[in-house]
Formats: C-alpha cells, sequence, structure tokens
RNA sequence: GGGCCCGUGGUCUAGCCCGGUAUGACGCCUCCCUUACGAGGAGGAGGUCCCCGGUUCGAAUCCGGGCGGGCCCACCA
C-alpha cells in the first residue's frame, strides 16, 4: 500500500451531543451569521415573529423559529445577504398579569412607576433565559447589531412617530362609541382580540306587559341583568303572532319603563318567542339597531363589569354573573319569569384572559381601517403564501372588517399614547420622534398653540401591542432611523414568517399599517409554520400534562436531530405531532452520515481531478441531479423534499452503493494508486456536497466535518455548490446498478460466501456495460 | 348559517393539478458479529388509498353525496 495507512482522519466513531454545544460555542465568536450588505449580494430580509418572553419558552415554537433559521441559513448559501434579527416582544398583557399575580396586587392599586419597573425587570431575566435556548436549537439570527426589544425606548419612540404621523395624516381620530371592553382586563380591545367560545347558558323567558291591551308579551334572553338596559322590543315584520303589536308599547318588568315595539328583520321568528329586547348592550346587533332607532344608551355595565345604580338598587355592584341570578330570583318571586331553557350558545371572550367581554362606550382613539379594505385585498393578492391557501384566510379577515381598529388600552406595560390634552381649550398636542415620550408622568414642555396655556393633562393610556408589532419589518429595516440602511435592504426580498393563528393580527395589521406609512407591500413572501402538537395531536397544555421543555429534548436528542426531523416530518401550514420515537431514528442518520464522513477521511483529497472511472461518473451524474433538485426546493422553501432527497441520496446511493463499490479500488486492491485516486478524488467531492447541501438543516455536524477535512473557516461562510462539470450523464443506470448489486449479494449470500469474496457464475448484464470491469473487480466475479 | 383544508399499511408521508391498483421513512419479523457505521448489513410481512354512487376499458387521482378531524368567518337574542 505504498505509504498510504488509510487511518481515518476523523476518529470519534460517533456523532456527539457535546459537539453540538462545542459548535455553538464557536459559532458565537465568528461572524457568518451578521448581516454584511454587499453591493453584489441581492438582500433577504426575514421579520422573524418576536417571541413573547415567557419563563419557558414552548418546543412547539422553538421549533417554528428552527424553520426560519433554515430559511435564513438557505438563503445565505443561495447567495443572499440575509437580515434575520432576533427580537423580543414585551408589551401588553401577559406580564402584567404575571406582575400581578407575583406581587399579589390588582395593577390599578399599585404605584404605575415602579409596576413597569418591576415587569421591565422580569421580561429582562426571561429574555436572557430564552436567548440561551434560541441559541441551543442553534438558530442562525442576529442578537447584537440588530437584536431589538419592542418595549425598549428606541422601539417605542418610532411607533409614537407612527402614531404621530397617522394622527398629523387624518388617519387616527378620537371617539366615543361602543366596544369590545375585557372587565378583568379593563381595557377596550379590538375585533381581532376577540375570540367565541361555545359556553352553556340558560334562555330566560321574561314576561312583559303590553301597556295598550294588557296582554303578556314573553320575551327570552340570555342576558336578563341588562333589562334595566332595554329600549325597545322587535318583532320579525311578518311574523303574524306579533302583527297586531306593531307600534304598541311594552313595559319592561322590574323597571316599569315604557318601551316601543317595532318591527324589524333582525329579529328570528324561529328563536326564543320571536320577540327580541333591544339593550344596551348585549352584542353589536344591539349598538346597530340602537343607532338606527335613534336610542339613547343607558350605562349599565360599568368598567369592571359590576351593575351601574342604573340597574337598580338590588344589582348596583354586583358582577354580572351575580346580578343574572339575583334578577332571576327577583323575576320569578314575582312570577315574571315564565320558563328558564338550558343552551349552549357562543360567547365572545377576551383571547387573552378567556373572560366575556362587555359591550361599553368609551371615548378610545380609532386608527382608519375600513377605507383600505380594497387596498389591503390587493395587497393580499400580490403576496406569494406558503402555502398558497392561506392567502383565502387574510382575505376572509379583511372582508370581516367594518369598523375602524380602537388602539388606545387602559393598561400600564406598553407605549404610551403620545398625546396630552390643554386644560383650557382642549387642543390635543400629539409628540412623536424626537423622544420616548411618558404623558403620564412627563410634561410636554410647551405652550397650546391655540390658547397659550401651559397646563396639560398628559394621556395615561397606552396603545394597543399590535400597534408596536405591526411595525417590526419597519423597525428592523431602520425606517426613519437609518435612511442609508434602509434604502439599500428595503428593496431586497421580505419574508415574513408565522403561525396561522396571528393572520388577522400580526399579518393584517402589518399590511396595513407599512402601508399608511410607506404605500407600500410590507412583505414578498408569507411562510406559515403548522403548529406543534403532542404525539396523539392534541395541544400540549399544562393542563394535559403532555408539555415537553425545549431544554429537555434539545439535550436529549440533540438540535441538529430535531431539525432534520422537523424538515423532514413538518409540511409548511399543516400541524406536526412531536413523536420523539420517531426523532430517534432519524437521530441513526447523524450516524449514518458521520461514519460516511469517517470512511472518506481515510483518504486524501487529491487536489487535481483524476481521470474518473465509470461508476465515479455516475455518482457525479446523480450528485449534479441531487445538487439541481435540493437547491430548487430550498428556493421554495421546501425544506421537506430537500431533506429528503438528501437523506436517501446519502443512505441509499451513496453509501449503500457507490461506497461499497469502490471500496477495493480506494484500497488499491487489483486497482492502481491513480485509479484509486478517482475514487478518492468523487468521494471527497460527494462528501462536500453533501455537507453544504446539508448545512441549512443540520449545522453543527455539517461543520465539524467541515472543518476537520475540508477547511478552517466554518462551513456557514460557504454558498451550495455548483454541479460538477465534464461529467457523462449515467443516472438513468442508477436503478439497474442497485438492482444488479442486490442480485450479488443475494447470490453470495445464499452461498455463504462473504462479500469481499471472489464468487462464480454471475455476469454483468448488457446495459451496465461501461461499467463491466469495475462491477468485475468490486463484487469479483469470476 | 356560510366558507376553507385534511382523511393513503401500527405511525408519519409521496403521488392527486396532467387517471393505468401505491412512494419513502420509522416501527415490526427473519437471517448475517463482513476490514466507516450492530445507532450496521441482507431479506420479508403488513394497505378495502374514510364510505357510497357516477364518469371511464381503467380512479388514491376526475365529478356528486355522505362520514370523521381541523380551521376561519357570521348578530341567533
Amino acid at each position: 500500500m505504498d505509504g498510504y495507512s488509510f487511518e481515518p482522519k476523523i476518529k470519534e466513531k460517533r456523532w456527539k451531543i457535546d459537539f453540538e454545544k462545542e459548535m455553538i460555542e464557536r459559532w458565537k465568536k465568528e461572524d457568518w451569521w451578521k448581516f454584511r450588505p454587499d453591493e453584489k449580494k441581492p438582500v433577504f430580509v426575514i421579520d422573524t415573529p418576536p417571541p413573547y418572553p415567557a419563563p419557558l419558552w414552548h418546543v412547539a415554537a422553538a421549533l417554528s423559529y428552527t424553520f426560519q433559521d433554515m430559511i435564513a441559513r438557505s438563503r445565505r448559501m443561495l447567495g443572499y445577504s440575509v437580515l434575520y434579527p432576533i427580537g423580543f416582544d414585551g408589551n401588553g398583557l401577559p406580564i402584567e398579569f404575571y406582575m400581578e399575580k407575583y406581587l399579589g396586587v390588582n395593577m390599578f392599586e399599585h404605584d404605575r412607576e415602579e409596576f413597569v419597573r418591576l415587569c421591565r425587570e422580569k421580561l429582562a431575566e426571561w429574555k436572557e433565559n430564552m436567548k440561551d435556548i434560541m441559541q441551543r436549537f442553534e438558530l442562525s439570527g442576529d442578537y447584537e447589531e440588530n437584536y431589538y426589544e419592542t418595549d425598549s425606548e428606541e422601539y417605542r419612540k418610532l411607533t409614537q412617530l407612527t402614531f404621530k404621523i397617522l394622527w398629523d395624516k387624518g388617519l387616527i381620530y378620537e371617539d366615543e362609541r361602543p366596544n369590545n371592553w375585557c372587565p378583568k382586563c379593563r381595557t377596550t380591545i379590538a375585533d381581532a382580540e376577540v375570540e367565541y367560545k361555545e359556553m352553556e347558558g340558560t334562555l330566560y323567558f321574561v314576561k312583559y306587559k303590553v301597556k295598550e291591551t294588557g296582554e303578556d308579551l314573553i320575551v327570552a334572553t340570555t342576558r336578563p341583568e341588562l333589562l334595566a338596559g332595554c329600549k325597545a322590543i322587535i318583532v320579525h315584520p311578518d311574523d303574524e303572532r306579533y302583527k297586531h303589536l306593531h307600534g304598541k308599547t311594552a313595559i319592561v318588568p322590574l323597571y316599569n319603563r315604557e318601551v316601543p315595539i317595532v318591527p324589524h328583520p333582525a329579529a328570528d321568528p324561529e328563536f326564543g318567542t320571536g320577540a327580541m329586547h333591544i339593550c344596551s348592550f348585549g352584542d353589536f346587533e344591539d349598538v346597530r339597531i340602537f343607532r338606527e332607532l335613534g336610542l339613547e344608551p343607558v350605562k349599565v355595565i360599568d368598567i369592571d363589569g359590576r351593575l351601574t345604580k342604573a340597574a337598580g338598587e338590588d344589582l348596583a355592584g354586583l358582577t354580572v354573573k351575580e346580578a343574572r341570578k339575583k334578577i332571576a330570583e327577583l323575576l320569578r318571586e314575582k312570577g315574571l319569569l315564565v320558563d328558564e331553557k338550558k343552551i349552549k350558545h357562543r360567547v365572545p371572550i377576551h383571547e387573552r384572559c378567556n373572560t366575556p367581554i362587555e359591550i361599553i362606550p368609551m371615548k378610545e382613539y380609532y386608527l382608519k381601517q375600513v377605507e383600505f379594505k380594497e387596498e389591503m385585498k390587493r395587497l393580499a393578492n400580490e403576496l406569494t403564501f406558503i402555502p398558497e391557501r392561506y392567502r383565502k384566510n387574510l382575505i376572509d379577515w379583511i372582508e370581516s372588517v367594518s369598523i375602524d381598529w380602537p388602539i388606545s388600552r387602559r393598561r400600564y406595560y406598553g407605549t404610551e399614547v403620545p398625546v396630552w390634552t390643554c386644560k383650557k381649550c382642549g387642543y390635543k398636542l400629539v409628540k412623536g420622534g424626537d423622544k420616548y415620550w411618558q404623558p403620564w408622568k412627563e410634561d410636554p414642555g410647551e405652550k397650546c398653540p391655540v390658547c397659550g396655556n401651559e397646563e396639560w393633562e398628559g394621556d395615561k393610556r397606552v396603545l394597543d401591542t399590535w400597534m408596536d408589532s405591526s411595525i417590526s419589518v419597519l423597525y428592523i429595516t431602520r425606517w426613519q432611523r437609518d435612511s442609508k440602511f434602509f434604502e439599500k435592504v428595503w428593496k431586497g426580498e421580505k419574508l415574513r414568517p408565522q403561525g396561522y393563528d396571528i393572520i388577522r393580527t400580526w399579518l393584517y395589521y402589518t399590511l396595513l399599517r407599512v402601508y399608511q406609512l410607506t404605500g407600500e407591500r410590507a412583505f414578498d413572501y408569507v411562510f406559515i409554520n403548522g403548529m406543534g402538537l403532542d404525539k396523539h395531536g392534541r395541544k400540549m397544555s399544562k393542563r394535559l400534562g403532555n408539555v415537553i421543555d425545549p431544554w429537555d429534548i434539545v439535550e436529549r436528542q440533540g438540535a441538529d436531530t430535531l431539525r432534520l426531523w422537523l424538515a423532514m416530518e413538518a409540511t409548511p401550514g399543516e400541524n406536526y405531532r412531536i413523536n420523539e420515537e420517531k426523532i430517534s431514528g432519524v437521530k441513526k442518520f447523524l450516524t449514518k452520515l458521520w461514519n460516511i464522513a469517517r470512511y472518506v477521511s481515510m483518504y486524501p483529497y487529491p487536489e487535481e481531478r483524476p481521470t474518473l472511472l465509470p461508476l465515479d461518473h455516475w455518482i457525479l451524474s446523480e450528485l449534479n441531479q441531487l445538487i439541481n433538485e435540493v437547491k430548487e426546493a430550498y428556493r421554495n422553501f421546501n425544506f421537506q423534499a430537500a431533506s429528503r432527497r438528501l437523506y436517501s441520496f446519502t443512505w441509499n446511493i451513496f453509501a449503500d452503493h457507490y461506497i461499497e463499490l469502490t471500496k477495493r479500488r480506494a484500497r488499491m486492491d487489483d486497482w492502481s494508486e491513480e485509479e484509486a485516486k478517482a475514487a478518492w478524488w468523487t468521494l471527497h467531492t460527494v462528501l462536500k456536497s453533501l455537507l453544504l447541501l446539508f448545512a441549512p438543516i443540520t449545522p453543527a455536524i455539517t461543520d465539524r466535518i467541515w472543518r476537520e477535512l475540508y477547511g478552517e473557516k466554518s462551513i456557514h461562510y460557504e454558498v451550495f455548490p455548483e454541479t460538477i462539470n465534464g461529467v457523462e450523464d449515467f443516472h438513468g443506470l442508477t436503478e439497474k446498478i442497485m438492482e444488479f448489486d442486490s442480485v450479488v449479494w443475494k447470490a453470495k449470500k445464499e452461498k455463504g460466501i462473504k462479500f469481499y469474496e471472489p464468487i462464480e457464475g454471475i455476469e454483468v448484464p448488457k446495459e451496465l456495460e461501461p461499467f463491466k470491469e469495475e462491477l468485475i473487480k468490486a463484487h469479483r466475479l469470476v
């Protein structure tokens, strides 16, 4: 063997999870993941969802972020400069809820300054922990120069600037109108934050009297506690039962108020008794009819979800639930409750806290959105959705928008509404852009431009958190902050990865806001990931006890394994089940890849390309095919196709056939050194390409092998390989070769001959003529 | 009430747009301790392609209806 020892350069017999951790530490010191705009390269922007900090990150969330990472890595290797910032969204209710529970206080009874400070401290702690998990999952985002927090001064300053710009454009206005109100959070919320939940309820049949005729009129309602707010009774115009009552007067039980009986198509003759009372406010139908009939609403429920004095002494101060029980008793005592039926109905709840919402008129700021519906639909149609079917989801939501977006919230931990009202003349002073303003504790430091007064009432409210997060793409591209950077980056391709659950909020609001601020479409692509479920297809929840700790699973399985499993298993937009048995199965592949590299590492990599033999041409033509297909799959964000194709090529073609067939040649058994070199060169060329193609999916193992064999620097500085030139195309013969190998191996097995021993009586088929010599020597056919 | 998506061996999945009785993986069974890998190799069993009907020489694939699962929208008081 003339001076060749064939000792594997890779010593370890298998891939270890510890190697992964070493690699992560090395990456932290490098800069391949940094955004370095380069004139020659196209820019690709990934507007990653800034996660809400939490003590323990949900494993399914961590996995959906690895999809984004695969996008970032594959785009880099396709030759883009990729802006992939890591951010956190700390604004909003969850931290406030947490802090209330932690301190055992009601937020509104606590010092605002201190409360906000405590929230900020706790969030900072969680953010650090989450950054660690992100890095452990090998997310190659920018944790430094382009890192951001939506609750930072810098970010909130930008949010306030957008408020000012839109205010000046006349797109934001203040108005008092009935709105969704969460009594628990004591704030107005938008339609997008309302969910409907099927709940058991009671349908009460309440007896009204008709003033003119003295007859009873029975009305069915699920909300008897709103009786004090009843201002009309409607019946369907064609309902024969009630035609004689049109224009007559009903008397509200208990309250003895007179209300008109009006024919109106909104009443469904099939439901209850066909007569429906209109109260302020049971639902938005009530609101509409109040407006239509010019009725004056009564405020029956206050901001804490308790009944007001208007409801009478017996009910005032009670919660809605208590009041409902109480009024039912009162009605029952007086014989005014004719019947009660259990029904299932859909109740609107606040998605953040599951509290049934009330409809209460409050003065709030609104952002115009109704008049943008057509434009929004146009933008929705211009986007590329992955997968396509979610476009409809967005369009459905846009079509359902019927009122403007209430954007002010009566909470503490959020971006302050940057408005002061002149105490003398009522002028609204709006600031923004110069600094981060906190009107609840700060003076604007200027005189009223209208009346010259210096006394201001600072607004105490904050903005809906979606007002912040809907400009993330503008923030990361440094709009209004660094025009040179913005110009360069904004014209690049932009992608929004996210879950389908926030299409109507984050995606919709972003399109709306970016359009209002810049006149442009926020993105080119929307990539929708599915949700991770447990192995039985159920959502993970504390209640079911099926929550997987991300640290736990990543330490047990390794991030590369999880990533490869995810790529192979999960279809974009479809939910997937996290099944550890399957994950362990995928783990074997990494061992296989490692050992292929270990085997190849026994041979030197000739610098010059030697004269290749037919089997070398064959595997290289298969490789060329693979390179084209995998790059195309990456271009289409199809990680499933990319990973599966790579997996099967590596294992079923390269390892099982090419390597087996060239083992004797590589060791120069029956072959010359020149011919061996051809095999060495081919082995390395294929391995090198495989490492590059696998790098976005399994970044650690590929980088480790790469550095041991091919370079000082990380594989992640590289781009995907080009196809190999000067290769005779034999890829059509792959099936034949594999079949022939099987025949030989089977025959040897049947005769009890070892694979490396000679066998008699097998002919190489005609189609495989080009490979005849190699096949004969490889299988030792005599 | 309206709309959308999904339903392929134990589990997951390709194919469906452009019809010819099914792809791959995990798991399972049998055999083989062969010089990169026993976390290996060779071979094998296992499927009414949710159901019913239609179109067709022929349907997982096209059409109609149903069942099951998921999602979105809508005021059922």
